[in-house]
Formats: structure tokens, sequence, C-alpha cells
DNA sequence: TATTGTTATACTCTATAACTATA
DNA sequence: TATAGTTATAGAGTATAACAATA
């Protein structure tokens, strides 16, 4: 196993400065190859995600919320009524991980909730005028960011992307 | 049961104003809008990745593998001799996070660790015969997988989603 | 002094079973 | 019998601080 096989390294782009270090042994890794992994959708959609999640926990960190709660509060500021079942099935959570969610942003003055008009079971999810005003504010800041991210991205490389990805998990 | 239906709903295409949409009493939500957040990359991006995970988790359920485990046997497989902390930064983990990985695949045999030629801190990272054999069959099963996924996209398609992707967190 | 690998640990996220009250 | 909401809890995933050995 000595000095058999030259480094894995044959990446898209030949080592353009060679280090002061002999590059006979085959146990050394200089440049690590990840190619086969960039060849799949999960890992690049997973990478992707996380990327731009780090970015929008910095931003929404003012407002106190992270991304399940950006979420649930988006929905119900466009649903006014929607019941926690349609908000499980929207966003695919499960209904025991929402319980909490909701209890605290009811705690938090940013929602309300009254009864179903027609389901004594379930229960109409509204936005406060709090709640309102601070997602229109959170809403805009993750536009803000959107155009951050897809900065390096044409605008019609931007529409794809996202049809693309939709057409994934849709 | 139908007694007032002023829903909020209509099919998710003609209404070209989003935002600042006058909703009278909206107690009743029939269909979910979840516009805004499609139109966000870090919705996107994370649906996509867990819809794919999910099918993932199953198909390699076989080899016992879960996605960090496969990406750590795969690079480990492209680059033998790669470190720990290599594999890290590759894949964006923590060391922490990676000890007892690493130690739990070795327990079973599928890669092996071996003094560093240079550095007396560090492992080089061997696949084993056995981890090896595993892991062109997972591969592929994660190639077929990857083919299932992208069924509905053109080949173009396919590649320019994969770039689009590593233009956001490469 | 900085870095590699490691331990211990805490916190978050996600998943499952089971209960209640209504339909 | 099925569904909405809830409770309790377990497991996986992710995070930070600190330490020993080596550079």
């Amino acid at each position: 196993m000595a000095t058999r096989r030259t480094a894995v390294s044959k990446s898209a782009k030949p080592d353009p400065s060679p280090l002061s270090r002999p590059v006979e042994s085959g146990d050394i890794v200089e440049v690590v190859d990840t190619r086969f992994l960039q060849s799949l959708l999960g890992y690049n959609a997973r990478r992707a995600a996380l990327a731009v999640i780090e970015v929008f926990l910095q931003r929404m960190a003012p407002y106190g919320l992270r991304p399940v709660e950006f979420s649930v509060l988006s929905v119900i500021l466009h649903n006014p009524g929607v019941t926690s079942r349609q908000l499980c099935t929207a966003l695919n959570l499960l209904p025991p991980n929402l319980v909490g969610l909701i209890q605290d942003l009811q705690a938090r003055g940013l929602i309300s909730k009254h009864p179903h008009p027609h389901d004594g079971r379930a229960f109409g999810l509204h936005p406060t005028a709090q709640g309102k005003a601070l997602m229109v504010q959170a809403e805009a800041t993750a536009q803000t960011l959107e155009a951050e991210q897809l900065e390096r991205l044409t605008p019609a490389q931007r529409k794809t992307l996202l049809q693309l990805l939709q057409k994934i998990y849709l």
C-alpha cells in the first residue's frame, strides 16, 4: 500500500499550485473529490437548502422566527381561518409537532384561535394585527434575502430553478 | 352543510396579486394558498430535498446506510486516505458528529483507519473490500433512484437543476 | 500557538403511540 | 368508525465547550 497509485485528485481542474510536498504517495488526498455526490439531486438540494436556511436564520432572528414558524405564520397570514390539519398537510408537518408551535405563536400574540364554523373539533387560525405587522416585515426581509441568494442567477434561471424544484416535490 | 362559503380559494393560477388581497370573512379555507412560500428558494429546496431523501431512506435501508453514512462512505471510496477533517470540510459536518459515524463504519468492517504518512495526529480512512463492494451496489442504487426522481425532467433540465443548485451552495 | 481527533453534553428536530372530543 | 387536536416520549440530528496529542 505504499507507493502505488497517485492521488485521486483528478478533479475538474488540474492542480494549480503544487505545494512543497511530494505528490507521489497514494495515501494522501490533497483535493477531495465529491463529484459523485454532486451528481445526486438529493445531495445538492440538501446542501443548497442548508446554505439558504443558514442565512435565513440570521435574518429572521430579529423577528424571533425560525423557518417553520415563518412558514406557519405565512400560511396563516395568506389563509386566515386555516386549520392545524390543513397546515400540516400543506407544509408536510406532523400534528404533534405543530401543537407547541401554535401555542407559542398564540402566546406571543401573533395569531388567534377561533372556533371553526362547521367543525366542532377544529379551530380556525387567524393572524392578529401584531402578527400581520410582523409578517409584512418578515416576508419583505425574506424577499430581500431571496434576491441576494439568487444574485448569481439570471431572472430566467431563478424561475427555472424554482419550477424544477417544485416538479420534484409537488 | 353549505351555509355560506366565502372561501379564499381559487385555483392557484388566476389571481396575479398574491399580496394585498382583500379577504373579507374568510373563515373557511378550502384550498390552502402557499404561493408565497413557493416563491422562496429555501422553501422549495428544503421540500425537494426532503422528498428525495424520503425515498433514499427506503432504498438504502437494505444496506443499512443513512444519507450521512452514504455520503461519508462515498467520499472515502473515491478518496482513499482522506482524513476526518477533510470529510468534515467537504460534507459540511462537525468533527464531534463524525467520530461516532467513523467508529460505527469501522466496527461494521466497511472502512479502516491507517496512520497518516505525514501527520501523527490524523488518520487516513480507507474502504475495506467489503466497504467497496457495498458502495458499488449502493451507488448504483442511488443512480437508479436518481433516474426515477428526475423522470419528469428532460436530460437538459436535469443538468440545469444540478448546476443551479450548486451555484447556491458552492 | 494552532490543529486533529475526541469526549461529554445540550439543544433542536422529527417520529410514534395513545388519548379526548367531535364528526 | 373516522378525524382534529392533543399529550407524552423516544430517537435522530445538530450544536458548543473543553481536553490530549501532535504540528
